[in-house]
DNA sequence: TCACGTTATATACGGCAGTATATAACCTTT
DNA sequence: AAAGGTTATATACTGCCGTATATAACGTGA
C-alpha cells in the first residue's frame, strides 16, 4: 500500500537561494541515522564532497546549523543533526503528511490516467 | 501575499519513469494560452526541442495524448492541450492547492527559519 | 504557386552538477 | 608514537541536460 514512498515530491522553496526538498531531507536523516557525513553519503552513494556541500549549503541558510561536526578521536570524528536540523526535518515531514492526506483523491486521479509501466519500487 | 507561486513545489511521481511538476505543467498552460508549441517555449525562454521533448513524453505515457498538434496551415500549424491535458491540468492546480493549505502553517514557520535574504521575485 | 510559420527531427556544442581522487589536520585509542 | 577514520578542502574528469542550429514536410492564404 505505500502510503508514504515515491508518490509525491515536495520541495519548499524558501527563498531565491535556499530550498529543501526530499534531496536534503534524506541526507539530514541518514546523518542522523549514521552520525557522520560520510557514513550518510556512502549509505546513499552519494559522494562526500556532494554530501558535505549540502550541509554547508544549508549550515548557511538556516539561522543556527543544523548539522555540528568534529574531527579526530573514536570512530575519526562524527556528525549529529542538531536542535535546528530536527526541528526542519520535522516540518518537513508534517508538510509532507498534511500534503499527501489533503490532496490524496486527486493523486489517485492522476495515477489512473498513466499507462501501466514499471510500478515504483 | 504571493499564494500561487513559488514558495512550494510538488511534483507528482507516477511511475518510476513518469512524474509530472511545475515545469511540464507551466508548459502546458503556455500551450494553452498560446495556441503553439515554439510560441510557448518563446514564451518561456525554452528551446523548441525541449519543449517538444517535454510534450512528446508526456503524451507517450498518459493514456490518451495531452497535446494535439498540426503543422501546415494559417499560421503555419499550431498545439492544443486535449481533454486528457486539462484534467491532468486541474488534478495537479488542486492537489497543488490543497497542499498548500493543508500546510500553511508549517511552511510559515520553516520561512521563519532561515537568515533573510532576497526574497522570492 | 509561392510565402510563411509551424511541426518534426538530427547533429554538434557548451555548461555544470556530481564523481573520483588526493592531501592535510584532527583527536581518541592502543 | 603510531594507527585509524573522520572532517575539510582542492583539482581534474565525466556525463548529461539543454541550447543552438539546420533542414524537410506540411497546408492555408495571398
Amino acid at each position: 500500500m505505500n502510503g508514504s514512498s515515491g508518490i509525491f515530491r515536495i520541495r519548499v522553496v524558501l527563498d531565491s537561494v535556499s530550498s529543501i526538498g526530499p534531496g536534503k531531507v534524506a541526507l539530514l536523516e541518514a546523518i542522523d541515522c549514521t552520525g557522520s557525513i560520510s557514513a550518510a553519503a556512502r549509505s546513499m552513494n552519494m559522494s562526500y564532497r556532494r554530501a558535505w556541500n549540502l550541509v554547508s549549503t544549508m549550515n548557511s541558510y538556516f539561522h543556527q546549523p543544523v548539522v555540528r561536526s568534529h574531527s579526530g578521536g573514536r570512530g575519526g570524528g562524527g556528525a549529529t543533526v542538531t536542535a535546528m536540523g530536527q526541528t526542519i526535518l520535522d516540518h518537513y515531514r508534517t508538510i509532507e503528511h498534511k500534503a499527501q492526506t489533503s490532496a490524496r483523491d486527486d493523486i489517485h486521479a492522476l495515477e489512473k490516467l498513466i499507462t501501466a509501466k514499471s510500478k515504483l519500487d
